[in-house]
DNA sequence: GGGATAAACTTGACTCTGCAAGCAATTCTA
DNA sequence: TAGAATTGCTTGCAGAGTCAAGTTTATCCC
């Protein structure tokens, strides 16, 4: 029962080092957004995609795909943000199946005010604990790893 | 608006890989353990943790800190455990109001089958992608970011 | 000792999420 | 062009988690 033990192999290592420092993370994130901006992380993820987007709009589809959320998540979601006034529908002409979610002035304030909190944190809790080439590795060996992206594709679980 | 593109710090450049790695792993791992071995990623981590403890017990306050769980939410998932039999109350003589979780005869073979899908699932994702001395410096750098255990002490927040 | 304080745990109400099933619009195909 | 398959999205239900409040047992301090 070596495989219970500590002394794991360092994939194990590695991956337990990734869970605890993504909780931390996370959590101090969520705790600043919330508290400050009432957003959670995925909602002011959702805000900063569509920011990014073309005509701040995107289908809802393509959110579900980049983030870490199911599409009927992303519906419930936006649902919220929708009642909190932060985002709009819109009809799509060439595709009445798709509604766009689009970006309401409200929304993008609110992601401003959130971004600043959001940088601080990460500035606080990553970029203050480690050097420039040390985030450079960092970044680049996690670019090896799976991403959320390709999540569809991999061919996981039929060995 | 530069913190909106995507020409972002180091810092967050790692953050957002960092998510993205975790949650594919995190998927793959859940959705092999809840297939194969009904078990979530947390219930596992629970599991383990009472195997690891000496006599295979732990107090439920321990393993709300070390797991990334609340207390209300370890009273739960130990009754969940508790009901599919892998794992037992027991009561504390010196202290009257701590209860243990101990691991039964159940609870260990379901740990031990899982954690070879588990390390399997590791390896193929972390360990097959990174060459050693890769490992080793993911495992150092993740090292100095903040993890959950510190997470009480980190004067974050107020600043 | 005895009352205040704290610690360990549980419970109830609620939120967020996913899955499965369903609907509507589009595209494929014969 | 009609039927079938596909795509985009929504909804009902159930699971897992949190927070706040409550209970019981320990500890502190006068």
């Amino acid at each position: 029962m070596q495989h219970l033990t500590t002394q794991a192999t360092n994939a194990k290592q590695s991956w337990a080092r990734l869970v605890r420092a993504y909780a931390a993370i996370a959590r101090e994130l969520d705790a600043r957004l919330s508290s400050e901006h009432d957003l959670t992380i995925n909602e002011y993820e959702v805000l900063l995609l569509l920011a990014r987007a073309e005509g701040s709009r995107l289908r809802r589809i393509d959110l579900a795909t980049q983030l870490i959320l199911s599409p009927s998540g992303i519906t419930r979601m936006l649902d919220r943000l929708g009642d909190a006034g932060l985002v709009e529908k819109a009809e799509c002409a060439s595709d009445r199946r798709v509604t766009y979610a689009v970006l309401t002035e409200d929304g993008m304030s609110r992601l401003k005010a959130a971004g600043r909190s959001h940088d601080a944190v990460i500035e606080q809790l990553v970029g203050a604990r480690l050097a420039k080439p040390e985030l450079k590795t960092l970044t680049e060996i996690l670019e090896r790893l799976p991403s959320v992206e390709d999540d569809a594709e991999c061919s996981i679980g039929d060995d």
